[in-house]
DNA sequence: TCCTAGATCAAGCGCTTGCTTGAATAAAGA
DNA sequence: TCTTTATTCAAGCAAGCGCTTGATCTAGGA
């Protein structure tokens, strides 16, 4: 049984647009007759499919996360070299938070309070896994001297310089959510632009044997339904 | 005729009461009620200080704002070097940040979406007044060769890690305000490696395993309604 | 002593909120 | 055909919201 909210049903139509009205307003400022009326129902009609206003949360927080932990758990299964790898991550996490129609990760991190500490291990439990996957390319750096002596607070800078985009960025403007990951890249590791790199990447001896294919492709921002 | 959140009566009294439930609640969880309990008034008292609840969160970003503009201008006064020009701002950003009663700039940053649009063109103005004595410094880093070509982007992405440490940290932590600082300058300000052009400081000593992991900081503040 | 202005009280109004309720509708078995 | 199940409607309730209202209290001139 699928409750997923990539899901074709009113709960998933029900779980997108809340996350889309929750980004937009916020949590408080969106009542669920606002909830109701963009998903063509009556002002009661959506308690069928959650109990509380705060289930919705939930559930756009949790499927969110849920989703976006799959990408990058995807993407360490690929057996990159270090600078791919967390080029990689990079832009799924940039894409995941700037894309079109990607809601929930910016209502995860900027709705956080208003969700009840009841629902919340279970999400937090999903973020320490997303974090999971950032050491291990962390480490990866370190090894391979790409980022020398990276400490815990490094990564919380690093995790509130990428996060923090999503208060600036527009659409309309003159980066992508890709050029942004190039240009985050170039600021966490001070090296040369990220176009102009040679291929002669430092490897450390306990990375895993990946030839440098190319993987542009898996990584782009194509919207998947 | 001084309107200022730091003056004694009544109105200063609602300002940061204000600003503290505004921080630890948001705007739209904290009620008139609330404030008017806070401050030892009755429910409706408030209003002979302000008209509108609006109008008290205006205040509180606006005095707020200018109080820490107030601080940073008078670093620039000081004729420091560069580094420490940096150093200075630093600590003074994240004191306004992080320090004890320091509730106005975490409003103004992350309750900007319940500020109405006809309030927002004075505080923008503050703001770019901020950022101008930030670019001055950075502009001098570059000069002196401690931070090799900024881009604009690289200034956003440094607010970035900056204002959202207020999102995971914590007094009671192993790092204050001020450590914060000096851990953000050296992540910012890394001296250009060795590995600029031979990648040859590859630290393969030891396994980074000897690093604190007590900087664990999941959300965990609570809602109380 | 009276008057005025500053400041607060005590009550409550009109509205919106999250959510409930009981009925209606449609399709799918039995 | 009868019954069940899934889904939505249409109305509204109790509570909380921002804010208003008119009265009250106090202190300081005149």
């Amino acid at each position: 049984m699928s409750i997923r909210s990539d899901e074709a049903g009113r709960r998933g139509q029900i779980v997108r647009e809340s996350a889309r009205l929750f980004r937009e307003k916020g949590f408080d400022a969106t009542s669920v007759r606002d909830i109701a009326a963009a998903t063509g129902l009556q002002s009661g009609s959506w308690v069928y499919h959650f109990k509380t206003k705060q289930d919705i949360l939930a559930a756009v927080m949790e499927e969110g996360l849920a989703q976006a932990l799959e990408r990058i758990e995807a993407i360490g299964r690929e057996g990159l070299a270090p600078r791919e790898h967390f080029r990689a991550l990079l832009r799924t996490h940039l894409d995941t938070l700037l894309g079109p129609g990607q809601d929930f990760i910016p209502v995860l991190l900027y709705e956080w309070r208003s969700l009840e500490a009841g629902a919340r291990p279970q999400i937090v439990e999903l973020q320490r896994r997303y974090e999971l996957v950032w050491e291990t390319v962390i480490g990866e750096l370190q090894r391979s001297g790409e980022w020398a002596l990276p400490t815990p607070v490094d990564r919380l800078l690093m995790f509130g310089a990428l996060n923090w985009i999503a208060h600036w960025y527009r659409p309309a403007g003159p980066l992508d959510a890709v050029q942004l990951a190039a240009e985050a890249e170039r600021f966490f590791l001070r090296t040369p632009s990220a176009r102009s790199r040679s291929a002669s990447t430092i490897r450390s001896g306990r990375a895993p044997a990946a030839r440098s294919r190319s993987v542009r492709a898996a990584h782009t921002s194509t919207r998947k339904k």
